[in-house]
Parts: structure tokens; sequence; C-alpha cells
DNA sequence: CGGGAGGTTGAAATCACTCAATTAGAGTGG
DNA sequence: CCACTCTAATTGAGTGATTTCAACCTCCCG
């Protein structure tokens, strides 16, 4: 891991796809769920942050650890898992620049699970003592991240409801339907096109299946004509057909508003 | 439904098992899960709240709704519920006495899931209104709230691995451990054995298994001496053992301090 | 041009589901 | 107090979705 601290609205070095500086990238993802002020933003901007590279499938949280910073994903793809006593493991959520995966302990203290890079990633790494200094200064900023602490819950739930109660092909299709959205949210796709650097083990570590499985259901998925994924891109070649098969409705992601692509 | 507003301190009525105001149970549960100083409990007690008796099988939220006030439950038991396309339901979470089951569509707004009543209920419902001029009076109130809804999230997270990943055998056994120990915790439980108003059916939804199949892993658990289940009360005849059965680890209830029984 | 991770395939096994009755229990009204 | 009724629990048999096991292929990368 390379460290770099300094404030959290420093520019953003070569790596960073956009000349977009992390407190931008903060606003942007707020402001997908929410509205800000102008003296919020600034607040927002002056936060301080460490900058980190992270290699892929590396631990960012483990159970049992008691962060002391909160982690910004600014560029890459992680995900929350568990693992039980037989070794199997289960992904419960998957996240995108923008994301805080491990905000709640924030208030939790204690990690009840684990957070890893699935891609090369870029995080900024922002004190607790930053984050609490923040909120004493703008509630209504803290409201907005309690909102997007919610909205994880309201992905949770979703996917809760897709492991019992969906077909296989459903949920596939249903994973696929709010990873675009949510990527379209922070302008990370273009059409239905979007980069998704997870193996079908992965896949079928969230979705509660095999991978044997969910290779057989990819092949009708692709069969219906409904997408393409090769080489960790995903483009959805129906998007209508698509969430129909996923039975998806957005509404759970609790949008302000969609950005176009 | 009987409606009844006034003061959240109100005392009891003679529905009350103990002789315990709403606020006094609001106060129990955040101190199960963080502290509080005196002047936040007394601003506790000054939340306004409207009572309500709720028969069982009542929906107090649906999908769609914009509520305008959270409810507190009292007594009885509820929980959230999503259906999908072909009339199959999954159930997300159960609550208990203490818990604020729609607390979420404070910051979300619209409601993305149902909540309903399993028993005969009574809930307060204290208005958003006055829920933010607590926050806004005492952050902190709302940092052990917001600590609460993420302590739901470690629950939904928790079911996620079990469904997904867990044996029809440990999934319920997980859950009777669950349910005894967030029981405990508001005093609603004698030694290890609480009331528990669920049907079957009731236990599949939540499980992601068919109604069938957990009254055969009832049977078996039942079989291996580790509970008995009769009239809506269950004992734990064997905790070690149902924990062990459960693979019941209680770390993501982020329990303050568990109460003696 | 290996080597390795990830993807694909086939066949057999199984956990859990569906369907369809049957039984038990709690509440109701005569 | 007993039929009646409705819901919940239980049982058996047959089915099916998904898993497991094991092999093989493919592509990327050094």
């Amino acid at each position: 891991m390379e460290h770099g601290a300094g404030a959290l609205s420093c520019k953003g070095t070569s790596l960073m796809s956009k000349s977009e500086t992390p407190a931008e990238l903060l606003i942007r993802k707020l402001e997908s769920i929410g509205e800000l002020s102008g003296s919020q933003r600034d607040a927002l901007g002056r936060l301080e942050a460490a900058r980190v590279s992270v290699a892929p499938h590396t631990d960012i949280v483990r159970e049992g650890d008691r962060p002391t910073s909160v982690t910004l994903l600014l560029e890459g793809f992680c995900c929350r898992y568990q693992l039980v006593a037989d070794g199997k493991r289960q992904i419960t959520s998957f996240h995108i620049p923008g994301d805080l995966p491990d905000l709640p302990f924030l208030f939790l203290s204690v990690a009840d699970h684990n957070v890893c890079s699935l891609a090369p990633s870029q995080v900024a790494m922002i004190p607790h003592k930053a984050m609490l200094g923040l909120f004493r200064e703008q509630p209504d900023v803290a409201h907005l991240f309690w909102r997007g602490t919610l909205i994880d819950g309201a992905i949770f739930r979703e996917w809760m409801v897709g492991i019992g109660r969906r077909s296989a092909f459903t949920r596939v299709s249903h994973l696929f339907c709010e990873l675009i959205v949510r990527m379209q949210a922070v302008a990370l796709s273009s059409e239905y096109s979007v980069e998704l650097p997870l193996t079908q083990t992965d896949i079928a570590d969230a979705l509660g299946l095999s991978t044997v499985h969910v290779n057989r259901t990819l092949q009708e998925i692709r069969g219906a004509g409904l997408i393409e994924l090769r080489r960790g891109r995903l483009v959805a070649l129906d998007w209508e057909g698509l969430c129909e098969a996923g039975e998806f409705e957005q509404t759970y992601l609790h949008r302000q508003r969609t950005e176009a692509v």
C-alpha cells in the first residue's frame, strides 16, 4: 500500500479517470441521493484525508477490527463479505467509487464483517474525528450520510428478497440492473455499458449460488439477448428486457435524480 | 385502530406489561446499544407521540407510502416484508418492543417495503418533526438512533449470510438465538424462554424456506433437544447447543451490554 | 510457450420444494 | 358443552432446481 496524507480536496493523481478531487466525487455521490448547500460543499471540501492505493483482493477491513477512519472508494471496486463455518463466503454488498463501505464502523466501533477490494483500487481515508467534526458543524450533512447508510440497508433487503425468493435467472439479472443504475448515478457508465471486474465466483457468492450455476445462468441470460459480458465489461443489450427479467424496480435505490448518461 | 394523542411520557395503559412509559421503553432500548446522559433522557421524555392499538396482521406501512411519523413498537410483534412478482413473500426483519421499524423513512421519504403487525400490538407514533427537533437539540441522540439503524443493517447482512450460505437447520437455530438475545436485551425473556407469536409460514418467509421444510427442520431441532416451541412460546432447552447449531456469534448485534435475565 | 486463474461442461447427488391430504388446536355460536 | 370452522401444523410422495465433483478448455500474462 502506498500512503499519502493530505486534504481531501487535493487534486487527483494521474490515476484518476477524470481530473476530479476526492471531495468532488464525494459531493457528487451525496448529491445523487440528496441536496447540498454551498457551505455544506465547502465543509466537505475541507475534510482531511489520506490517499491509499489498494491492490486487488486485499482486505481493507477485517472482522474484529476497530477502524479509526472511513474509507471513500475513489476508483476500483470492492465488496463486503462474511465467511461461514465451513469456509463458504457470502458477499453482502458491492461498492463502486463514491461509496463508503466502512462508514458503519463510525458508530458500530467493532467490525462485524470484512471489506476487500476486487480490483486495483484507490481510496481516501478520512479520520473518524474529521467525520464527527463535520457532523457537528453540519448536522444536515450527517443526515445525508445517514440516508446513504439507509439506502445500503434497502439494498441489503432487496438482495435478501432475491436470495430468498427469486430464481437464479432473476437474481443475476437483478444484480446487473442494480449495478448499472448505481454506476450511472456516479457517471461510471457509457450508455448501458459498465466496467465490472467480477468473477463468476464473486457473483455466485453474492447471490447465494454455486459458480457452476451462475455460469449456466449467464449463458441463459446471454442466450436471451439481454446482455454481453466479457473481459470485465457488462453491456445491457436490452435494458427493458433485463429489467423485466430481473423484476427490477429501482425505487429502493432512492435516487434523488438519475443522471443522464 | 384506536387513537390517542399525548406526550410520549404519558403513563402506559392497563395493557402495558409493566407500568412503564413509552419513553422509558425507548430509553431502555437506546441504552441497550449505547449511553445516554440525563439531559438526553429528558429530551427523549419530551417527545410527543400518539398511542395506537394495532390488530394482528395489519399493515402499518405500505410500499409507496410517505410516512410522516415514526412508529415505536410498545407491545406485540411486527415485521418488514416485501412481495415478489409471483406472490411469494420475503420477511426482511422481525421487530420487538423498543424497535422503530419505520425509522428509515424519516430520511428515505418513500417506503420501499411493508411493515405489518404479527400479533396484537401497541405502538406510539412520533411525528417526524418531533424526531428532527430532538436531533437538532441532541445530535448525539441522533447518532445513537443512527447506530440503531446500522445494527438493523448488520442483522440484514447476517440474515443474507444465512439465507445464502447456511443450511435450513442452522438458519432456523440462528434465528431463534437472535430473537432470544434481542428480547433479553429489552428484558422480554425469562431465562431462555420468550413469547414468539410466529407461524411456521412466517419463519419460512423470513428464512427463504418452504413451510413444509420449516416444519421438518423444527422437528429436527426439537429432536436434538435444543428447543421447545408450542403455542407461541419458544424455550431454548440447551442454549449452548442452540448457539452452536446456529453458528451464532452475537457480535453483530452490537450490544452495549447484555442485561442479565 | 508455459502457467494459472477463470470459465465451461457433463453427470450424479441432494436439499428443498410442490402438491395434496390429514391432523391438531383455538375460537365461536348454538 | 359440543358441533362447526378456520387456521396452523404435520405427513407422504414425487419433482425439480441447484449443488457437487471432476474434468477440460481458454485466455491472458509474463
